[in-house]
DNA sequence: GTCTATAGCTTGATAGAC
DNA sequence: GTCTATCAAGCTATAGAC
């Protein structure tokens, strides 16, 4: 036995940066053995199932990193509006302030790698109904509260989308600034 | 000189079929073959360039297609809603009504192809910049109007993200439907 | 203009030494 | 636990026949 070269926890964030940065297809060996340190027979001993284990690990990871770090404040104590305020804030780390992808977003390009669709799916599902539980909360009628979490979701993906395409990320900015408002406030401002 | 298998149009149809669904990385030859009903040499025939070349003359071609039909009705005749409606109307045949993903988006993912990075950034400035001259015109201020054409295309491309990973196409109906008034509305209500 | 055949490289994955 | 060496299969691209 060799000493580890690299803990989990570092491992996986390097992989999760190759691939939300190249997608399944685009995530080779070659660029994770390079992004990681570790040569490829190794990574298949860490990840005997290869690059779809590796990609599901990815994925589990930052499901429960966004569970417990980015959304955690919603249930905290405070006035729902700060409380979405600190979670933008926390978006804007998890996303590098725009200059990453989202996971859900890159490995959902394909037909099909069946192993995780389903996981995306549940995955922006979950993370949509959080933030309707948020809208509810804060007063809003079920439906009104439904059309505000997928709304929020789906500026946030598009915000992330205009950032990687035209490399601006003022808008992803300007999406988190307006979260609170979105998720809380009274009228439809936007 | 034998006969084409397959004129240009729908030859490029196939191809941007197969881009915007896999990527760059993701649109094989294999799977670019096998749409198109070209054998490989054949595809190199047609385009000398090779992958790159190909996905340069889907992305013109989308370009033009997206001018000359998608965003054409703006500058035509009538109420501002009436023709954002119809625009709106055009971008979901474009989009097959959420089913098919935006090639600005799937060819963005990677750190470079530099051939056509470029590209990608000035079609989404420029399709920000047409939709902003349409809220000019509908009596917003400059800035107003830049922030609604951005914010057009932002809800556009998060719906497709949207449609892509949760199986979902009725967001980006609705992002559809509130075209009209988030370029022309007089409120900011969405 | 399309095809078959092939070159040479890269891919995902495994065997076995240390 | 990591490594080198290797495999078959896939990849992009080209040569040359028809």
């Amino acid at each position: 036995m060799t000493a580890r070269k690299i803990d989990d926890e570092q491992l996986l964030n390097r992989l999760t940066n190759v691939f939300r940065t190249y997608g399944y297809e685009g995530a080779s060996l070659s660029r994770l053995t390079e992004a990681t340190g570790l040569k490829r027979a190794s990574l298949y001993h860490r990840f005997p199932g290869g690059k779809e284990e590796m990609a599901s690990a990815v994925l589990d990871r930052a499901d429960k990193w966004f569970a417990e770090y980015v959304l955690a404040p919603l249930g905290q104590a405070g006035e729902p509006a700060d409380r979405v305020r600190e979670m933008a804030r926390r978006l804007g780390e998890f996303y590098s302030d725009g200059r990453l992808s989202c996971l859900l977003d890159t490995l959902s390009l394909g037909k099909e790698h069946s192993g995780f669709r389903r996981h995306i799916r549940q995955s922006m599902s979950g993370w949509i109904e959080v933030l309707k539980e948020m809208a509810l909360e804060a007063g809003h009628p079920s439906q009104e509260a439904a059309r505000r979490g997928e709304e929020a979701v789906l500026r946030i993906q598009g915000a992330l989308v205009l950032a990687r395409a035209v490399g601006d990320a003022r808008p992803f900015e300007r999406v988190l600034a307006d979260l609170p408002d979105l998720l809380t406030g009274e009228t439809k401002r936007i």
